[in-house]
DNA sequence: AAAATTTACTAAATCGTTTTACTAAATCGT
DNA sequence: ACGATTTAGTAAAACGATTTAGTAAATTTT
């Protein structure tokens, strides 16, 4: 019942001529092939009334190249890569290039099946935030000869890598609140061997020893109640400032603090590390270091357009400021 | 430079044996052809050594069909599509589908050029949110026989579609304010001709016209400062009720409402039309109506499961119902 | 008018798989 | 021991494009 679709070997059996003539007109290159107008017109004209749509896999298997860079994100309902992930995808388009995504939910199994999903695809290159520690990517990654541009999260040391330097940004983050606080928790949630989080962390733990502040730290249960449980058992010790280590575990910590009856800023400040759209919305407006994702996303897509002019060029970390929004909650 | 891929040839060379060979036992048809044991064993074992990939492109180029669903969405940094999206992915993966998910910003020329991109790639099927009327879609689906369904937002009569009565939602929303209200105002943001805006805006006014409430409807500047007047303007004229006509729409209203100074709910009451994650965590926290996402997107799934099987039977209209959340704002 | 060049094409190889049709050798049934 | 069947494969066509090498006819050059 499938009605197979039209080819180029069909427009050329319609006009009676051979399959090149058809390929060069086609492609705009019947001039170059001395192919005359007439005819040229002609097939414009049939593959038109055919309705020809070119077989993009005939094509990329013969030249080798499909134009199109694989991109493999944490977690595509996290704005920040929604939003990472539409730049990129204007960007590339904007160079002739398509995007194919995948999601891997911070899942290390899923992300290895699918990144060899792209390979098998023959994508020219391929944009990554990975789950988690390299490790057991690199012998998928040697499996092919593709560029790969890590973005938000680095890959290894000679790798190309666009995004932030989670250490110094955090370790700043201490010294943002309007009075300097005395105890300081940090908020994690899920799984804290992602490496910003835990660089995040430490960049805090280093600047508070310098500054004589205390610092804890707790990965939030995903227990609604136990969660609850923990995050009052901190603030009865005494701490006087929240510092949640991603933009969903502030809206998850908020959430908790709402049900707990804590007022932001009066009982306790909070700077949340990573932005969100709604921050400034809410009752109060949420402080927050935003990371500029936009340039993120423009930066990676340069990155992988050198990458695939010349491949043997040294892998390069590039590292931008985030930007600090100051609002209501510090 | 390039260091091509290692074939099946390749293989097949280094152990004198043919491709068909090689092709059967990787395809785990070794013994149905019977490949001896020993043979397959050395078989395997090659492509691992060599880590043959096998290429994809070939393989749909011959089978003619590429276990690939497209996936064409109006904006992936709505959370709502964003979770639609990666449940749809999950479950097609689960299925043996991958997903190619691309992002049309509600712009109908690159809704266009981007489905003929799909439709290049051989996908075996497409699900579509699309933008807006579906007038120029049919000409390109025309192209193509492939399975369409149309999810959230409907094509046309006789596809297949799965969403929501957003006629009948939005009139039953009416009466959800715990006190009936004199004035509702509607609110919409940039194009109104997506139908499910206008479907919405249409049930509102029904209901309104029987319950003797009066409507305004505005289309929000995307100036700051003439959204502010446009809503200012209003309120002065005894809005007493707000329903934004979807869940980004309720947040730039907040926003608006918070720098003027009115009070959510004792100036105005506000429900949204469209859930958004952050709502629950809001001060007030902001009652709305759910769209059920994830069934929306697991039916989707399951109709485009079933026309790729019979592609024969007739579309069906799935309307899926609400949920309310009730929450402080009304 | 013969040689050289240009014009306007075409035939066939190629990319890397899958799959059909075929074959030689081994084993089986009687 | 003879034909029939099974075993263990192989060769070659096919998918649909691109591209190289070639060719006959027309035109230009000398």
């Amino acid at each position: 019942m499938k009605a197979k679709r039209v080819s180029l070997d069909d427009i050329a059996k319609a006009l009676g001529v051979s399959k090149a003539t058809v390929s060069f007109v086609l492609n705009g290159r019947g001039d170059e092939f001395n192919i005359s107008k007439k005819k040229q017109e002609l097939i414009h004209e049939k593959a038109k009334e055919l309705q020809y749509v070119p077989n993009f896999f005939a094509k990329s298997l013969r030249q080798g190249e499909t134009k199109t860079i694989g991109l493999v994100l944490a977690d595509i309902s996290n704005p920040f890569y929604a939003e990472m992930c539409k730049i990129i995808q204007e960007t590339l388009y904007s160079k002739g290039y398509n995007t194919f995504i995948v999601n891997t939910n911070d899942d290390k199994e899923l992300e290895k099946t699918l990144m060899r999903e792209l390979i098998q695809r023959s994508i020219d290159g391929m944009i990554i935030s990975p789950c988690n520690t390299i490790d057991a990517l690199i012998p998928i990654l040697h499996e092919t000869h593709i560029p790969v541009v890590f973005s938000d999260r680095p890959g290894d040391e000679n790798a190309d890598f666009v995004g932030i330097d989670n250490m110094k940004e955090a370790s700043l983050l201490i010294g943002k609140f309007k009075n300097k606080p005395k105890k300081i928790l940090a908020i994690s949630q899920h799984d804290t061997s992602i490496q910003t989080i835990s660089e995040r962390l430490q960049g805090l733990k280093d600047a508070s020893k310098k500054s004589g502040i205390e610092l804890v730290h707790i990965n939030l249960s995903s227990e609604r109640k136990e969660a609850l449980a923990q995050v009052k058992n901190e603030l009865s010790n005494h701490v006087d400032a929240i510092i949640p280590l991603n933009n969903m575990v502030a809206l998850a910590t908020l959430g908790i603090l709402q049900e707990l009856k804590i007022n932001v800023p009066n009982d306790v400040k909070l700077i949340s590390f990573d932005d969100h759209e709604v921050f400034s919305f809410m009752t109060p407006s949420v402080t927050a270091l935003r990371q500029p994702v936009n340039k993120i996303a423009a930066i990676s897509v340069e990155r992988m357009m050198e990458r695939l002019k010349e491949s043997q060029v040294p892998g390069k970390h590039q590292l931008l400021e985030c930007e600090f929004m100051e609002r209501g909650s510090h």
